[in-house]
RNA sequence: GCGCCCAUAGCUCAACAGGUAGAGCAGGGGCCUCUUAAGCCCAAGGUUGGAGGUUCGAUUCCUCCUGGGCGCACCA
């Protein structure tokens, strides 16, 4: 009801400048300098210098303090913010002017100087309501703290919390860098279907939609990697695609439904070039948006100075528990030898989860990387080339940095044969999945051998912002209809 | 999906052991021409997330519901 009254109150207010004869959703506002271009250009200025420059600026009261005759307001626009001074013997309608309230937009024209504190100011010596704010903002000094309404309306969290605003600025900075670090080698970016007819690439739960003229059923994409393959067989050297997958599992810190994959392919190469390349890509961006290869992520330390570690799967896990795992991956043994080593297991869930869940159990300490994991079984990576001298193993790798896989990336099966039986074999117990055997007849055509990289971005800035929820770095993660 | 926790004014938070909800900010009315969490005075603002229950009396205790957080499970 309160609410309703400050609604109601604004309302009014807004009446009251428009009888005034104010526009208060003008068009356009010709700004000379953003808050930001003039915070660089007047840095360092003395304690009380007048430069008798004027300019014209813009954006968001955030705090007004007034002093009868004279007020400071400051206001903030892009993440920057600005004090300006208004005074009953320099501004127009000045005492219009001081009834403006936190949340207005504002269009202010004057000199620009320095307080006898040296804080720089606007003088407004002319001005314009930009857009008029019906509702009052969160509070000025502690900000919105409530998660959920954080999340529900993150464009008040945008504007109140500096911090959540330069998140995503270094989100998109990370977008920009990954894209000019790989156009800069060659590689091109494309678009590939989010709407397939069978989702393909991984093994998770779609989302699935239907097609009124076609009468079909689609799925938003679980990963975007057969379509890139199919590219590689259309002659495509190397390219990439950086975009969103939709997988329908649960949600936690580190899940949303929607996140964004990168997957990168280049032809004439393998896992090895992968590992590279995956290494060089991190290692530059973390240079280049942090600053520095060693921070600290959940209390602990990370270097990620190279070259990385690599561990061979089968030979850490021998090493560690004595267990030769290599070409014994029946249930049966895998349910034993979770049980001798204390690991807590569900019998019933599939025999790769039970290994992955001794693996990850028993390398936890080398997990917290940056290492690449290497040597994957054959057995679960279907869409992955064997060794040539030895067939329980693929050339795959996962990164893994702070106890989370990172990247995941493999040398390209490109043998239609084993393709096919690859697609058959993992259908087997899945009721609703399809072979994509279009695929496959792209295969046959001859795909050049190839490197494929997938790397996760939300679980990489999750790591270059220090956060450890993923809802924390994705602009508006879903939640529950309220 | 399971377990634990949280929900009080627009925002940020109080309310001992069950006794009838209080402050700061924002907003309203005043004073104030270099303030910056500006300051001072006055007045206003609440179905304590929702529905039940226990009780003379519930923000407080109990049950269910809604939303959220954290952990576990799931997500190769």
């Amino acid at each position: 009801m309160a609410e309703d009254n400050i609604y109601k109150e604004r309302v009014e207010k807004r009446k009251n400048l428009i009888e005034k004869g104010y526009d208060v959703y003008p068009n356009k506002y010709e700004i000379t300098s953003s808050i930001k271009e003039l915070r660089e250009r007047f840095k360092g200025l003395e304690k009380g210098t007048y430069t008798g420059c004027k300019i014209k600026t813009a954006g968001r009261i955030i705090t007004i303090r007034r002093m009868g005759k004279a007020s400071f307001f400051t206001i903030r626009s892009g993440g920057n913010d600005i004090q300006i001074y208004a005074a009953m013997d320099i501004t127009p309608d000045y005492k219009t002017f001081i009834k403006l309230e936190p949340g207005d937009y504002i269009g202010v024209e004057g000199e620009i100087f320095t307080t006898k504190t040296g804080e720089l100011t606007v003088k407004v010596e002319s001005w314009q309501i930009l857009s008029k704010s019906l509702r009052p903002p969160p509070e000025k000094w502690h900000g919105l703290k409530d998660i959920e309404e954080r999340y529900r309306r993150r464009y008040l969290d945008l504007f109140v919390n500096k911090d959540v605003y330069e998140i995503f600025v270094l989100r998109s900075k990370t977008i920009d860098f990954i894209r000019r670090f790989l156009n800069s080698r060659g590689f091109i970016e494309v678009e590939t279907p989010m709407m397939q007819i069978i989702p393909g690439g991984a093994i998770a739960e779609p989302f699935k939609t239907y097609h009124n003229a076609l009468s079909m059923n689609l799925y938003l994409r679980i990963a975007p990697e057969l379509y890139l393959k199919r590219l590689l067989v259309g002659g495509f050297e190397k390219v990439y695609e950086l975009g969103k997958s939709f997988r329908n599992e649960g949600i936690d810190t580190k899940h949303n439904p929607e996140f964004t994959l990168l997957e990168i392919y280049s032809a004439y190469s393998n896992y090895e070039d992968m590992m590279r390349l995956c290494e060089d890509l991190i290692v530059s961006l973390f240079k280049e948006i942090k600053g520095e290869l060693s921070f600290e992520y959940e209390g602990k330390k990370i270097d990620l100075t190279p070259p990385w570690k690599r561990i061979s799967i089968f030979e850490e896990l021998k090493r560690k528990t004595g267990i030769e795992f290599k070409g014994n991956l029946t249930r049966d043994f895998l349910i034993l030898k979770a049980k001798e080593l204390k690991i807590e297991i569900e019998e019933d869930s599939e025999e790769h989860k039970i290994f992955e869940k001794i693996f990850e159990s028993v390398l936890e300490d080398e997990l917290w990387g940056p290492v690449f994991i290497v040597d994957f079984p054959s057995k679960w990576s279907i869409l992955a080339k064997k060794k040539k001298d030895d067939e329980e193993v693929v050339e795959r790798f996962e990164l893994f940095i702070a106890g989370e896989e990172i990247a995941n990336a493999y040398s390209e099966l490109n043998i239609p044969e084993d393709q096919r039986k690859n697609f058959e074999k993992q259908i087997r117990g899945y009721k609703e999945r399809e072979i994509d055997y279009d695929y496959i007849e792209a295969l046959e055509y001859g795909m050049p051998p190839a490197g494929g990289l997938g790397i996760g971005i939300d679980r990489l800035i999750m790591l270059l912002t220090g956060k450890n929820s993923i809802r924390e770095i994705i602009l508006f993660p879903l939640l529950r209809k309220k």
